[in-house]
RNA sequence: GGGGAGAUUCCAGAGCGGUCAAAUGGGGCAGACUGUAAAUCUGUUGGCGAAGCCUUCGGAGGUUCGAAUCCUUCUCUCCCCA
């Protein structure tokens, strides 16, 4: 893995480069669609690949070691042939799941036993076995096993959980340096930065996961439940800590107007399950703001369903027509709404890349975040 | 023509003397969702309102302190036998 940095914004501290994987290059700032089980729920590869022009996807360690389980990856010749997404993906350790999972969790300075959502059948997560995972699985990005403090937290808790996490990152890089990729291409690790939302906790972890010297480092346990002054708070110090040459991940980010004012900090990447689950659930966002195409106030709305929009799907659809085919539970629905959402983040972080080269990004951010958060 | 069953709030369908503005489901309306156990979940659904009040259980009468619930009658539906 390859990270440059191309350009940095005049007023803020976003810049935009490109990474370069075994799999393909993509610019950032980048959003990567959520693809948990091996897919982007509701769409084909190809939509996303050639309307959405997704540059790189996520799927999830735990998901895809429970079923179909790494050994069918694996031997299908590792993800990408499995799924048939030949660009970049990125895997995440399980982490967040287990953190998810509560109340089926129990956690030794080992690892993590827990209980299948599927079946109930236990089983132990340590960093060994996230990372031996993820590298049968073959993301070209990897996730270190952490665990992602819940919110709230007291401090003693944060602190504590961030040092085993620390703990188990050593065992990762070590995993990781005494393992390769079964299927040939080169994987890089990224490292997690945790601490809650205690200045002083995310100070020490985002020097220790600095110092691990890592291709690329990760921002967890936020947008939890904490403010969103708070999150900004955290991934601003945090920022200011990572080193600046290597791309910065938030991890499980966000609304829109998250993402921008996220990458007015420094991030580069981002996840998050918005965009297509809220999509399944009739949220739609545009330039505009946000809409809730189940409401009444659409059925005879005959526009388009985003005149702005860059996907084949906001011109062929009037939003009187997706509110049906959502009130009709019709399964294009979801379809229609992934496809637009997700044609939509992309083109927001693709602006926000090219505002960035010209050196404008602060003051269109500082324009957009409003609107984007507005309610139609 | 004879015999039987039933009419409940948008719909279906409970309730069968007070705790009933009326279960439950559907439909409607609204909300939530941030490293996906989610094509999911939650709230609300007679009218005004703070407690409370007012109009509702096919129509009209009646019994009772009190009726969606009991009686009489009318209207209408459905089923069976001719």
């Amino acid at each position: 893995m390859e990270f440059r940095i191309t350009h940095t914004d005049r007023n803020s501290s976003a810049r935009s480069g490109r990474l370069h994987t075994d799999h393909g290059t993509f610019d950032t700032p980048a959003f990567m669609p959520v693809g948990t089980a091996g897919t982007v729920k509701a769409l084909h590869m190809r939509e996303l690949r050639e309307d959405i022009k997704a540059q790189i996807i996520l799927g999830n360690t735990y998901h895809l070691f429970l079923r179909p389980g790494t050994d069918i990856v694996e031997r299908a010749g590792g993800l990408h042939k499995f799924n048939g997404w030949s660009g970049p993906i990125l895997t995440d350790s399980g982490g967040y799941q287990i953190y998810s999972l509560a109340g089926m969790r129990k956690f030794r300075e080992n690892g993590v036993v827990f209980q299948s959502h599927i079946d109930g059948t236990r089983y132990l997560f340590t960093p060994e076995e996230a990372v031996s995972i993820q590298r049968r699985l073959g993301a070209d990005l990897i996730m270190a096993f952490d665990e992602c403090t819940p919110y709230p937290c007291d401090r003693d808790y944060a602190k504590r959980s961030m040092d085993r996490t620390h703990r188990w990152l050593d065992r990762c890089l070590e995993q990781f340096r005494i393992t390769e990729c079964p299927h040939g291409y080169s994987q890089s690790l990224f490292p997690i930065v945790q601490g809650s939302v205690f200045p002083d906790l995310r100070q020490q972890s985002a020097e220790r996961i600095a110092a691990a010297g890592a291709g690329g480092n990760a921002i967890g346990g936020l947008s939890v439940g904490e403010p969103v002054e708070m999150m900004y708070e955290m991934t601003s110090l945090v920022c200011g800590i990572l080193p600046a040459g290597k791309p910065r991940y938030l991890m499980g980010v966000g609304t829109p107007a998250n993402i921008l004012e996220s990458i007015a900090l420094g991030i580069d990447l981002f996840d998050c399950v918005i965009p297509t689950r809220n999509g399944r659930n009739g949220m739609l966002f545009t330039k505009k703001g946000i809409l809730n195409i189940k409401n009444e106030k659409w059925k005879d709305d005959f526009s388009p369903l985003d005149e702005e929009g860059e996907v084949f799907a906001d011109h062929e659809y009037s939003r009187a027509y997706l509110r049906h085919l959502f009130v009709s539970r019709e399964i294009l629905a979801a379809m229609i709404a992934t496809l637009h959402n997700l044609g939509f983040y992309m083109w927001l972080l693709r602006e926000s890349g090219e505002q960035i080269r010209r050196g404008v990004f602060r003051e269109w951010k500082d324009k957009m975040v409003k609107q984007l958060m507005h309610r139609l």
